[in-house]
DNA sequence: CTCTCAATGGTTTTT
DNA sequence: CCATTGAGAG
């Protein structure tokens, strides 16, 4: 076949790449290592799809994120034009929304439920905690919240939760949560994870619905697959059930959404689940410099439960990775803005092609100040901070009221907003009424608010304002909508009054995204524009591009999955940040936050920057109380366990040899530091060929490598068994003393070699 | 009963 | 910096 004759989008692909993109049938595995050409594979996987003829509406591509399936939708249009628009690529919970806002009613939910977010979610359960009389401050709304969302990542019933699990019978989440979910259905509203868990419902009640999406779906493709839980596991095994075509990417080193119940094991049993698949790795990385990806391999290799596999590179080894420490996090900040500035004018290199990236959304605000300072453009990606305002979701919840007229959240929160004299009083007595009619707030207040009283005509007030804007909802397009309820409520009266610029800022920008909401195809009339604008805002989060013109970029770790930076700075990386202090607890949340690591070096194409301060940030309190000074306590703050001892190699500068406060416990954490990854340790084997180098236990490994001190014995690749003789961990490479039968002894670097530990 | 202001408590990651 | 709660005035 002659060049031309190749397809555009089979071009320039390696061996593997190529694969992936023309198995077409039955289920597919492919292990993408970090920049490996995971987004690549998949766009061009599609463009295959629609060349070979097939329809655009029956492929389904899910991502997790909304950035990365706007990019991928994105890019699938670059590849094969007008089609590519059909095709539909969403997250999860876009996609279930948008099988649910068809098929939702047999589960006796209207297709104009809402979505509630946290916040809403919140409210509620403070509400019904209220009800119950729990003091807020020994139930927190918010731990009780997490524990329910918990579950339901984990598709476990409030039934199971009283079967199985070990929860006292006074724990209040299990009076809370039946509650919870009886006042979501009555107020036609889903939670997020209602949003799949539903579906899955849906489907398994419903066999007739699963089949006609199933039919619908020829081909599936899920990209992060190793972000997946349990109940999106489920749902896609229907979804397929018909076809059988599923491909799914993934990598489960990235996997960092255990906290949404992601669980790595998915990907690792996607063999055992598809007797007939087949697995295409792709090892290859066209992304980052040797020196960066040895850094990075180095970290994540620690880890002990993973699949085996090292991601390789042609790649030159380019500058060694850059340690730097400072005092204090103001410090920290200072420099790197001025390296920043430095790589600009000295390297010509644009600020977009920048990016500082971090543990959490907090640390932000010390970097952006710096930038600041030096005039520096940048922006903090995850915009989730917009729709999060109180003024944009108050009118959003007037909205919502609107659109769905028994949306209590939305009522709860906009009801006095602003104050028109309906308080507490008023609204707990509502509360009731409307309980016992059995009603949403706003119809209960509608048939009970009819005296003269102040209180009655407050509330007719409101009720009358929101029965005005509803008749006008199916004639005016959302943002005239917006407009008219900006006037009516007093709501823009409001916000002048306060004479905050950014108050106003915020709802001229929501003003402009209700505009986009014109553009939103397939629709039918203004309502169903307004409610399909609704979704978005809930689900999607404003029209976020990926700075790139000029901007430095400043993000979480989780937000910077799937992109790619010349120059990447990951600041902040001392213990109790960077692994977080709430995941230290288990062993399993360790090797997250260590994949979390990974996932932020692995960002890095030329240049990476690993940074820390000596000192602690300080904390909220502390924070805005006192002065601005340098912004830094007393406290000492450790470096990452996760820079320990890297690779001198491949890095420059300040590589943290010590681990604990407790110097008692230095040397062996520092030996573990070393091991990790490098050694692999069995306790009591029965013969020295049977080791294996997957069984490494936490509490064996501290005992063993305790007994490794001295006189244990060790299997050496090249030498055989020997015998430790002398530890030495002083130096920057550390040295294991070995003696061989009869030979002399002979020091091992302990960093080069992998050896077996017999533990007897 | 409602409103305003001061005090309090909270520090992870996202759909 | 945020959202929520409590005290006291209107």
């Amino acid at each position: 076949m002659s060049e031309e004759e190749v397809p555009g989008h089979l071009q320039g692909l390696n061996p593997e790449q190529h694969d992936a993109v023309t198995t077409l049938e039955g289920a597919l595995l492919v292990l993408a290592g970090a920049g490996s050409g995971k987004t690549r594979v998949l766009t061009r996987r599609i463009a295959h799809l629609l060349h070979t003829g097939v329809d655009p509406e029956r492929i389904l591509a899910v991502t997790f994120t909304n950035k990365a399936a706007q990019e991928m939708k994105e890019r699938v249009q670059e590849l094969v034009g007008e089609p590519g628009k059909k095709v539909w690529v969403s997250t999860f919970h876009s996609t279930c929304g948008r099988i649910l806002r068809k098929d939702i009613e047999p589960l006796g939910w209207s297709t104009r439920f809402s979505i509630y977010d946290d916040d809403d979610q919140a409210r509620i359960i403070r509400q019904i905690l209220k009800d119950l009389g729990y003091d807020p401050k020994e139930v927190p709304p918010k731990s009780i919240l997490s524990r329910i969302d918990g579950h339901k990542n984990r598709g476990e019933t409030l039934a199971d939760l009283r079967r199985l699990h070990r929860v006292s019978p006074g724990d209040a989440l299990l009076r809370v949560w039946g509650l919870y979910d009886e006042a979501l259905r009555a107020a036609d509203a889903l939670d997020f994870n209602d949003l799949i868990g539903h579906t899955l419902r849906l489907f398994r009640e419903h066999p007739e619905v699963a089949e006609q999406w199933s039919e619908r779906f020829a081909y599936v493709l899920v990209d992060e697959y190793q972000d997946t839980n349990s109940v999106q596991y489920q749902l896609l095994r229907i979804l397929t059930q018909t076809h059988g075509n599923l491909a799914v990417v993934g990598d489960d080193d990235q996997s960092i959404y255990g906290f949404r119940g992601a669980d790595p094991d998915i990907i690792r049993r996607f063999k055992a689940d598809h007797p007939q698949h087949k697995m295409i790795a792709m090892e290859q990385n066209y992304r980052s410099s040797a020196n960066i990806l040895t850094v990075a391999n180095f970290v994540v290799e620690q880890n002990s439960v993973r699949e085996r596999k090292t991601l390789r590179t042609a790649a030159a080894p380019g500058p060694v990775v850059r340690l730097l420490v400072e005092e204090t996090p103001f410090e920290e900040a200072e420099k790197v803005a001025d390296l920043v500035e430095r790589l600009h004018r000295r390297k010509d290199l644009a600020y977009g092609k920048m990016a500082i990236i971090y543990r959490t959304n907090a640390t932000s605000r010390l970097f952006e100040a710096a930038l600041a300072r030096r005039q520096v453009p940048h922006r903090v990606v995850g915009g989730r901070k917009f729709y999060e305002r109180r003024e944009v979701r108050d009118m959003l919840a007037y909205l919502r009221l609107i659109v769905n007229p028994a949306d209590d959240a939305a009522f709860l929160r906009v009801v006095n907003v602003p104050s028109r004299g309906i308080g507490t009083k008023t609204v707990s007595e509502l509360r009731e009424a409307a309980a016992t009619r059995g009603e949403p707030l706003l119809a209960s207040a509608k048939g009970t608010a009819l005296g003269e009283t102040v209180r009655d005509k407050a509330m007719r007030g409101f009720v009358g304002l929101i029965e005005e804007a509803t008749s006008l909802a199916s004639e005016l397009e959302p943002v005239a909508l917006l407009a008219h309820l900006l006037e009516a409520t007093g709501y823009r009266e409001m916000v002048e009054e306060e004479n905050e610029a950014s108050r106003k800022e915020s709802l001229e920008a929501l003003a402009q995204d209700a505009q986009g909401a014109e553009r939103i195809g397939d629709t039918h009339g203004p309502l169903d524009r307004l409610q399909r604008w609704l979704d978005q805002t809930a689900l999607a989060g404003q029209d976020e591009e990926i700075p790139d013109g000029g901007q430095v970029a400043l993000m979480t770790v989780h937000n910077a999955k799937g992109l790619e930076y010349p120059v990447v700075f990951v600041v902040q990386m001392v213990e109790d940040q960077f692994p977080h202090a709430k995941s230290k607890e288990s062993k399993a949340s360790i090797e997250e936050e260590r994949r979390l690591a990974y996932v932020a070096f692995t960002r890095a194409m030329e240049r990476l920057y690993i940074t820390r301060a000596r000192r602690k940030a300080l904390g909220f309190g502390e924070r805005f109380g006192k002065g601005k000074g340098k912004r830094a306590t007393e406290e000492p703050a450790l470096a990452s366990r996760f820079i320990h001892v890297l690779p001198p190699e491949a890095c420059k500068g300040d590589v943290p040899q010590v681990v604990t406060e407790d110097p008692a416990k230095t040397r062996l954490e520092s030996l573990r530091g070393f091991l990790r990854g490098r050694a692999e340790v069995e306790a009591q084997p029965s013969s020295l060929e049977s080791l294996d180098p997957l069984e490494v236990h936490t509490l064996r490994e501290l005992e063993s490598l305790e007994q490794l001190q001295e006189g244990v014995r060790v299997v050496h690749p090249a030498h055989g068994v020997g015998t430790i003789q002398r530890v030495d961990i002083e130096g920057t490479l550390p040295r294991i003393c070995l003696s061989f039968g009869g030979e002399r002894a002979r020091w091992v670097p302990v960093a080069q070699s992998r050896l077996k530990v017999v533990v007897e």
